[in-house]
DNA sequence: TAATGTTGGTCAACCTGGTTGTCCAGGTCG
DNA sequence: CGACCTGGACAACCAGGTTGACCAACATTA
């Protein structure tokens, strides 16, 4: 018998999730990052961890092309990230992550790995570790790819 | 030192929760619900907790009450609920669900409980309860009403 | 080499679930 | 009565996606 229902459990993951979300937000707008949105990390990371060009982008992340050109003008727009074509393909446009942007992703991680840590005296470390393997459990099984958080656009903070 | 970084806890709440959610609204479908999403099943949850009205149910979403008026529409829409204007005040216009809506909401409960149940399984009673204690505390300390989850939108399936 | 196919990018229109801002009709209260 | 809430609705907008159509540039292969 649960003490808890089915509904509870997912409010419970989302609040989590936009709590972490909501404080590493709030905490990169004081460190000068006051335009920075979730979607900005994961896609500058993607950016990082290789994808070069819109159309890579876009897989990586699991979005359409579209998508993912409208999220690099954006990044564009904010200094994070520049573009300029390929001298070998001149179809590609290549994307280069500016020193603007990797501050942010450094800062990013940082305030990420602030708050979890924070977490980690609340409920202990044992705890917190047995927490992410039981999440990655769930999450393991997914047809969706992890590394494509498409879905993790969020909105602004009330 | 953590085995895991905070970026990565984001991304297995976010994870769990999409995948709890996905599951639902996918099994939803199947059973007579084809165009129910999550905020339908938030929503009406919250009228028949006492929100009765646009501007009742916003406040209780916390989101604008233009923002509720376009949910309430949606469920006018999908046969979920009928309004009709008070007879006693002119101005509110009671929210009344319909058969089609309890309908929606019991079977968007059974099956959130029984998904929760495959995950008791896979990982015990005692250790899913106690994951729900430890979500719980990072939610409980939150300035956000988890009985509002406005947040709580997610996209299409893909 | 020329034809055919594949890939990268872009434009345009649209959807969802929100947001402001403005406004008014209907109640409430001094 | 007039002065104020309050419920609802209209319009415009935004973020972050989606389809669909299209073209230019590279790749392949007959």
């Amino acid at each position: 018998m649960s003490s808890r229902s089915g509904a509870d459990l997912a409010l419970l993951l989302l609040g989590s999730y936009r709590n972490l979300v909501d404080e590493v937000v709030r905490e990169l707008a004081t460190r000068g990052y006051p335009d920075a949105r979730p979607s900005h990390e994961y896609a500058i990371r993607a950016i990082r961890a290789g994808a070069d060009s819109a159309s890579d982008l876009a897989r990586r992340l699991g979005v359409t092309k579209q998508a993912a050109a409208k999220t690099i003008a954006a990044l564009v727009e904010r200094g994070y990230v520049t573009t300029e074509t390929d001298p070998a393909d001149s179809r590609r446009k290549n994307i280069r992550i500016t020193d603007h942007g990797i501050g942010l992703i450094t800062e990013g991680t940082a305030i990420f790995d602030e708050v979890r840590a924070r977490w980690e005296v609340r409920l202990g470390a044992a705890e917190l570790a047995e927490l992410e393997t039981q999440l990655a459990q769930f999450v393991g099984d997914s047809p969706i790819n992890l590394d494509a958080p498409g879905w993790a656009a969020g909105q602004e903070l009330r």
